[in-house]
DNA sequence: CGCGCACCTGACAACGTTGTCCAGGCTCTA
DNA sequence: TAGAGCCTGGACAACGTTGTCAGGTGCGCG
């Protein structure tokens, strides 16, 4: 590995100068247990010659002690480098200031600002965000909001791999608020935030046929997974509504990963009746279909699902129907701190709508 | 707004029949306290018939109980609902099984990998993630830090914001593995996974030398960041390797926002002796100086640090300096739980290499 | 000067779990 | 059949914090 290694002893990034702080040492471990033999309030209350409970004062900022006290608690604080244990603050005040969000694939650039979002409505309501992928496992998303719940996260935001979310049935009922994002929970009745998958599905096929287009491709995610079930039956509703009887070789769905894609546009754009146009059905299908369409001779027409980067920059650029992840992910939040805060509200389903942008590559009139 | 809301009952996605749950009714959350009265061990214990310490043992799959007991056990976690209170169980074994990851935007490109690679590790070895985005400031770096030290995570993998941590010798001390990425610590003696940013950027900027060019701009982040500060040390090594006196108005340093990097090339790209190719800092600026430089009419070379998507698709391909975000996260992450398995190991400095891909745009000659 | 009141302070229990330790019942052997 | 040893189960304390409540001090007013 070109990996290069070499002992530690920093250099300051403004003087240059070597830095050897006196003592950083971590602390012997002890065997099984304590945390390195922290601090606790008793230890501050021993040193600064008072009680335990005005230490909780002084550290939660209550009422009720003098500036002379408060100043001594100080010191001892600040002396020994106590931190408050939140863990055992938690056990006692049943609420832990966190939440959980089960996503789909971080690395996945459609769900960084999505759940960028959610930080920050958890921020602002001073609330720490957990977070892990499910891999679009339905058993790892099982695992993971279990073990969220046994944490004790105060809500959860859920972007679903699986389909069947009974088993958080005893959750909610135990009062963990939860919100589903981008697909809806599946047999249990819960809040919902969408994007409005058919209509911009349909608007995105209806732009081509708009174009001339008669026929068009689909290519999607896996079937089983509701965003593409809902954007293949936009796609049938926009054809149906034009009066375009729609060819089962025209319509390609499984998983997307790149070599998949990539037949199943090749195979679409070959034979007697190649189609004229590609709707695509998420980002990363997009992205393939682009660099396929790259290798042709013939012009073909693109929509696809899911704004990306850098699309305004193709040539043509690529027209997409683009939802706005952030504000999936914003108002999945709030919904969530409003259950927390106002306690019971009846679930609702919100469909969040999408935009269509044109650039170019929707506009392409049929080749030939 | 153009959202639509419906109140729930949910379809069944296979059936589309519209299921009604009896009860999925929040608990009333008793006022003050409690986690909507979940059952506790004494709860199972007492429905089982047992002790409260075999109701333990069950839960844990720690051995010494019979099989009917256990069958018994189980039922009555079944029937109650019960789930185990891991906040509890931390204040009672000290170790939380959690790492806190600290970095600058979870919507950044860049760090989806890095944060998914630490979520791999941790998962395997059976911890959660929680993580925060710093946003670029010190002062949340620091607060993030300190409450996720407050939760007990077990260790702590910062991006660094600040230069000064310090603030975290106590903490160390204390038991908490910590791992700096991406940036070295300031002013403390801890372990630090980097990239070869200098040596990224000397290769980068001496492969434009190397096909001619002499009048090279560089565009960069704010100097203080280190592997900013570094990339430009890069540029200038090459620069003066090459016997090419640098002048000022070559180099611009700032914020990463669209409209400072427009800017700055513009002013580049102009004048009497304007610069006849760019290397870019990061890829927020690679993006923005290819939007630029697509809006020219000549040509000018560019290598970017920091690889993105679709670099290869665009006219020509941008040729960058790659590093390797998921190997970052992944070193880190593995050097933490290092820290943890192993008890104390002397802090080092990791720098993993970067690769110059090259695809078009950084190949070109000087213009003229 | 004495009483009452306000204001501080601290002892104590409780949160839900796990580690320790002991009791009781069983089996196996001498 | 008695004793030893093993296996199972449970009582109890402890983890570090916060809510409750009662005690103590000092001050003002009658």
């Amino acid at each position: 590995m070109g990996r290069r290694i070499t002992p530690m002893g920093n250099t300051d990034d403004r003087t240059g100068q070597r830095i050897v702080p006196e003592t950083t040492r971590r602390a012997e471990r002890s065997p099984g247990n304590r945390y390195g033999n922290r601090p606790t309030m008793k230890d501050v209350a021993a040193r600064a010659g008072v009680g335990l409970k005005t230490v909780s004062r002084v550290v939660n900022g209550e009422p009720g002690v003098t500036p002379d006290t408060e100043r001594r608690v100080q010191e001892a604080i600040d002396a020994l480098g106590f931190r408050r244990n939140d863990s055992a603050r938690v056990l006692r005040k049943g609420r832990t200031a966190s939440i959980g969000l089960v996503l789909e694939d971080l690395a996945d650039p459609f769900y960084g600002p999505l759940s960028r979002a959610v930080e920050e409505v958890a921020r602002s309501h001073g609330a720490l965000l957990i977070n892990g992928s499910s891999a679009e496992d339905p058993e790892r998303e099982r695992e993971l909001a279990l073990a969220l719940c046994a944490r004790r996260v105060d809500g959860l935001v859920v972007i679903p791999a699986g389909s069947d979310h009974r088993y958080l049935e005893p959750e909610i009922r135990a009062g963990v608020a939860t919100v589903f994002v981008d697909r809806p929970a599946g047999r249990i009745d819960a809040d919902v935030v969408l994007s409005d998958n058919f209509g911009g599905a349909r608007d995105g096929v209806a732009h081509l046929i708009a174009h001339g287009h008669r026929r068009i491709g689909f290519i999607g995610d896996m079937p089983r997974i509701h965003t593409a079930a809902e954007r293949l039956r936009g796609y049938r509703a926009a054809m149906e509504d034009a009066g375009i009887p729609v060819e089962d070789r025209w319509m390609s769905l499984g998983v997307t990963v790149p070599e998949r894609v990539r037949r199943a546009t090749q195979e679409m754009l070959s034979g007697p009746d190649p189609v004229t146009a590609v709707f695509t059905g998420n980002n990363r299908v997009t992205v393939t279909v682009v660099r396929v369409l790259a290798e042709q001779s013939r012009q073909v027409a693109l929509v696809g699902f899911d704004d990306f980067e850098l699309a305004d920059l193709l040539r043509p650029g690529v027209t997409v129907v683009a939802q706005d992840a952030a504000a999936l992910g914003r108002t999945a939040a709030e919904r969530l701190f409003r259950q927390l805060d106002g306690g019971f509200v009846a679930p609702e389903r919100i469909e969040l709508p999408t935009r269509l942008v044109e650039r170019g590559s929707g506009e392409l009139p049929p080749a030939r």
